[in-house]
DNA sequence: CGATTTTTTGAATCATATCAACGTACGTGG
DNA sequence: CCACGTACGTTGATATGATTCAAAAAATCG
């Protein structure tokens, strides 16, 4: 069950097997079948999850019923809405698995009393945060200076592994174009001679 | 010279005074002039900046010309391109003094020195990222479900303190449309008798 | 297999970009 | 302190890429 969790933080700071073995109390493991949310928009996020198996969507809905991705989670991610976690104000996000899901939560007492059980925590918490922090910061890079199609071509480079257990409609709503947008761009690429896609 | 920098600490952990001395060490002052260049694309990312006074930018330019910008930092915020000072690969983006500045100017030496020094200098980061990360996902959020309207307005009223200090044509780069949209939003914004823009 | 979800296609519409011109403000050197 | 050059903002006309809405085709699920 922890598996994945001790290989994303092996990969980021040294923990000894009895840091590892004190961590596992922290977390609580929790199956999701697909369609089930962890999190609905206007509830309190009340935990930090760790995705052992499956795929998670983050998305929020707006006033004319769209959904917008905000984030999609695989084996080795974390997901949650931060902000709702950490304040404890509703979120505008819902969390829903895409696929059957096993993970590891965090409450926020469990998040704390994880730092201070075992230091070397908030060491990787920083490393994942850079990576994160990096990976948006090219979202939005991504988002100003490339077209649809740009776009589009870079997630499928930069994510095969998301992109090929997802409906297209919602790697569309990730990318910020309609479904419809999305279909267009494909056939287009598709036509002169391209195999890849 | 460090005293914004204190402060941003001390709004998230406790220091002590010894710890706060021997955290300057760390730290190169540098003095910027307005349309100096912190960081150019193509060069690598070699230090993180505080900023004590000052505003900057940092800003892509793509194939045709065009800018787009994806950070301002004023008083009390961290610049430089993560990925870049992380890992010593070149970088896609400028950082641009867009007033005269005072800087506290942290190697990637430095800042690993720094953190074995003053350990809870870690926690400082991790907070910090957390804030930007949150920040980031906002911005995120407000690409994909705001109207430009709705996303200057937002920008207006989240850093009033950036948005007047800064040409209106940047504040359109950064939100990602052009400056001639920009001007005829803000004309009809003004039109429905609207004395707060 | 039928039901549901997903993808595709077409036509009309809309928001924003582009290009070009002009007006304004700004600050810098003579 | 004025004049000039540069940067900034506005406006109009046109072009373009993406959206919307509707419907049909294709794929997937239970």
């Amino acid at each position: 069950m922890f598996s994945i969790l001790f290989k994303s933080i092996d990969e980021r700071v040294r923990l000894t097997d009895e840091e590892k073995e004190s961590c596992k109390q922290f977390f609580i493991p929790r199956k999701l079948r697909r369609r089930q949310f962890l999190l609905q928009q206007g509830d309190v996020c009340r935990v930090n999850a760790f995705v052992e198996r499956g795929l998670l969507r983050a998305f929020t809905v707006d006033e004319k019923g769209n959904e917008h991705i905000i984030q999609f989670a695989a084996e080795g991610w974390w997901i949650s809405d931060l902000y709702s976690f950490l304040t404890g104000e509703i979120s505008d996000y819902n969390i829903e698995a895409l696929e059957d899901c096993e993970l590891l939560l965090l409450s926020p007492s469990a998040s704390e009393e994880l730092l201070t059980a075992v230091p070397k925590f908030e060491s990787y918490q920083r490393k994942l945060l850079q990576g994160a922090y990096i990976a948006m910061q090219r979202r939005i890079t991504s988002s100003l200076k490339q077209t649809a199609e740009e776009k589009y071509l870079k997630v499928v480079e930069d994510y095969p592994h998301i992109t090929q257990r997802v409906p297209q409609h919602m790697i569309a709503s990730y990318l910020g174009i309609t479904a419809e947008t999305l279909s267009r761009i494909r056939k287009q690429l598709v036509q002169p001679d391209n195999p890849l896609i």
